[in-house]
DNA sequence: CTAGGTTGCGCAACCGATTCCGTAACTGTA
DNA sequence: TACAGTTACGGAATCGGTTGCGCAACCTAG
C-alpha cells in the first residue's frame, strides 16, 4: 500500500520506461504504445505500487478530500449530518475526512490547522462555540469553508447554511399557545448560541402574538444532553405557578425531561406538554411520541456540500446564507392543559 | 495557513537565515542565538506561518494522526465507539481521522487506500464485511492496524479487540428460560457476522442448557435497524406457537420490535419479553426500559487504541485477541411468561 | 524525397518540508 | 599562540510524486 516504499521510480525501474511515463500513464493524460502499456500495467500490478498520497497532494496541491470537522462526533444528530455529508460529497467524487473536536476549542483548532494545512481541498465546518481564530486564519489563507448548523461570529464572509431556527422556535410556540396553554416553560441548550437565540426569539414573539409576557415565562438553559433535561425539570415545576406546557428546544433534552418527568410522578402530556426540536431518530420510540420540530438534516448536508463546491470553481463566489425551512411534526407529547376544552 | 503558499522558504528569507535553521528551530532540535530566535518567532507570526503538513509527513515518514474507519458514523453506537478512539488517541498525543463508510466495499477501499498511502502512522478498523483485500493489502505493506468490535477474516494476523459475544447470548438467553420462558425466539442482524453468530452460539448453548431445543425455535436475521426490528415481529407472530419471548441481538432491532408491538396489540413485557443487545444510549428512555447485555464501548475504544500503540513502538509485537467482557442489565422488558409463577 | 506535424517518451525542475554533512566562529585548555 | 572541541548555522540531497520542455521516430502531404 505504498508503506513500505514501492515508490513510482520502482515501477519505472521495473517496466524500464521513465517515472514520468508511468505517472502520466496513470492519470490518464498520456496514450502510450501497447508494449509500454502492457509493461507498466505489469509492473504495478506485480509491485502492488499505490502513490504516495502525500507526495501527489503535496506536487498537485490537491487531494480530492473535504474535511468535516464537527463537535462530537457520538451525538447522532451530529453523525447523522456527518453520514449525509459524506454521501453528498462522495456525489461529486471525493471523499470526507471527518474530525470530532469533542466540544474542546483546543482540539478544533488543531484539527482545522492540520486539515488547512495541506490535507484538503475544502471544509464543511460545524462548531459549538461562537468563534474561532484557526478557522478564520484559514479562510483568510483562501481554504474554501462552508459553516453549518450553528453561525459562527468573527470570521470573514463564508458560505453558511442553518436551519430556521427563529421559525421553529415561532410555530412550536404558536402550536402551544393554539392549544390552549398561557404558561409555556423555555428550556435548552448554551444560550450564547445563535441558534439557541433564534429559537427563544421565535419563541418571544408567538408568545407576545397570543399576548402573553415572555418576561413571565421560566427559562433554562443548558448543555444539550438527556442529563440537563432531567435536571431542569424540578426547577419548571418549583415555580410560583408551574408551567403546563414547555418549548425544549433540542430532542435530547426533552427525553430527559420525560424520563425526569415520570420519577416525579407527572404525566406527559396529561399534566405537562412538550415540544421538541429536531426530530431525532429516537423521538418516535419514546412515549408518548414525542411532537417536535424537524430540522432538515439531509438538506443542510446537501446544500452545504453544494455551497462548497461551488466555491471550489468559483473561489471568488461570495457568500452567502442558506436558511432551511424546518417543520412542526405532531405527534403525542403536547395536548390542551387539564381543565381546558382546547 | 499555508494554503496561499507560505512556505519555509518565507520565513527563512524574512528571518535573514537558512530554512533549515529556521525548520530546526521550530522543531525543538536546535538552540539557536538569541538574535536568531527573535527574528525566526517575528517573521513566522508576521507572516502567520503554518507549515504544510503533506511536505512534512512526506520527509519524516510520519503523520501523527491515526485513521478509523467505521461503516455508518449516524449509527450512534459507532458514534460512540469514534468518540472514545479519538478520545484515548488524543491522550496519546495524536488526532483522529474519521472515515464513514456507509457500509459500501467500494467506499471502505477507498478510504483505506486513502489513509494507508501516507496520510496515517495507523488504523483502527471496524468493519461490516467478512473480510477486505485492501485491508489485508495495507497489512501485508506493514501498516499498524487493530480491528475493533467485528472479526474479519482472511487478514495477515492482526490485534483484535471484540466484545464477547457469545457470553453475551448465553447470559440473556439463561435469563429469559430462568424466568421460565421455553419458547424464546432469536432476532438479529446479518447472519454472515461473526458476531452475529457468536451470540446465536450463546443462545443455543444456553437453551439446550435449559433442555430446550434450539431448532425448534423461531429465528430471523436481517439488518441492524429498527425497520427490521419492526418487520420481523409479524414473523415471530405468525409462528404456529409464538414464542413468549425474543433475544433481540440489537437495541435498534429491539426498539422496532418494541415498536411494532405496540402497533399489534402486543405487549411488553406481558404478552413478550424481549432482552437487548448493546446497551444504546436510548435504551433507558423508551418504554418499557429495556432489558438489555451492556457492552463495554468505552473499553473496545481503548484497549484497541493500546494495542494499536503496542504496535506503533514495536512493530514486531505478535498479534492478540482482547475479548471484553459483557454484562446483563435488568430493566423491564422481560418479566416471566404469563401465566407462570416464576 | 523532404518539410512539417504528430506521437511516445525521457530529463530535470519543482511542490514544501526534513536532515545529513560540513564549516566558520567562538570557547577553553595547554 | 596554537589546537581541539563546541556552538550556530548554511548547503544540498531527499521524501515520492507531477509537469513543462524537448527530442527522436514516425506519419502524412506536397
Amino acid at each position: 500500500m505504498g508503506r513500505q516504499g514501492t515508490t513510482i521510480q520502482d515501477v519505472a525501474r521495473a517496466a524500464g520506461v521513465a517515472a514520468s511515463t508511468v505517472s502520466r500513464y496513470l492519470n490518464g493524460q498520456l496514450r502510450v504504445s501497447p508494449a509500454t502499456e502492457a509493461k507498466v500495467v505489469a509492473a504495478v500490478s506485480e509491485l502492488g505500487y499505490v502513490p504516495n498520497a502525500q507526495a501527489r497532494n503535496l506536487a498537485q496541491r490537491r487531494s480530492g478530500v473535504i474535511g468535516f470537522v464537527v463537535p462530537e462526533i457520538s451525538n447522532p444528530y451530529f453523525g447523522q449530518i456527518a453520514d449525509y455529508v459524506v454521501e453528498a460529497v462522495e456525489r461529486h467524487g471525493l471523499l470526507v475526512l471527518l474530525c470530532s473536536t469533542r466540544s474542546q476549542v483546543v482540539r478544533q483548532s488543531s484539527y482545522i490547522e492540520l486539515l488547512a494545512s495541506g490535507a484538503i481541498d475544502g471544509m464543511l465546518y460545524l462548531g459549538s462555540f461562537r468563534s474561532n481564530d484557526r478557522l478564520a486564519a484559514a479562510i483568510r489563507d483562501g481554504l474554501p469553508v462552508v459553516v453549518v448548523d450553528e453561525p459562527i461570529t468573527g470570521l470573514p464572509p463564508v458560505h453558511t447554511v442553518v436551519m430556521d431556527d427563529y421559525a421553529g422556535g415561532y410555530q412550536a410556540t404558536s402550536y402551544l399557545v393554539a392549544l390552549g396553554h398561557r404558561r409555556i416553560a423555555f428550556v435548552s441548550g448554551p444560550a450564547e448560541l445563535g441558534s439557541v437565540q433564534e429559537r427563544y426569539r421565535g419563541y418571544s414573539d408567538a408568545l407576545r402574538k397570543g399576548g402573553i409576557d415572555p418576561a413571565g415565562q421560566v427559562s433554562q438553559s443548558g448543555s444539550f444532553t438527556e442529563q440537563f433535561g432531567m435536571s431542569a425539570l424540578p426547577h419548571l415545576l418549583a415555580a410560583a405557578e408551574p408551567p403546563t406546557a414547555a418549548f425544549v428546544a433540542s430532542d435530547y433534552i426533552a427525553l430527559g425531561v420525560l424520563s425526569a418527568a415520570e420519577q416525579h410522578g407527572i404525566r406527559v402530556p396529561e399534566d405537562l406538554s412538550i415540544v421538541g426540536f429536531d426530530d431525532i431518530r429516537f423521538s418516535q420510540y419514546v412515549r408518548p411520541r414525542l411532537t417536535t420540530i424537524r430540522s432538515p438534516l439531509d438538506q443542510l448536508a446537501q446544500v452545504g456540500v453544494e455551497l462548497l463546491f461551488e466555491q471550489l470553481n468559483d473561489s471568488a463566489a461570495k457568500a452567502r446564507t442558506e436558511v432551511l425551512p424546518v417543520e412542526l411534526v405532531i405527534r403525542e407529547s403536547a395536548v390542551p392543559p387539564a381543565g381546558d376544552a382546547g
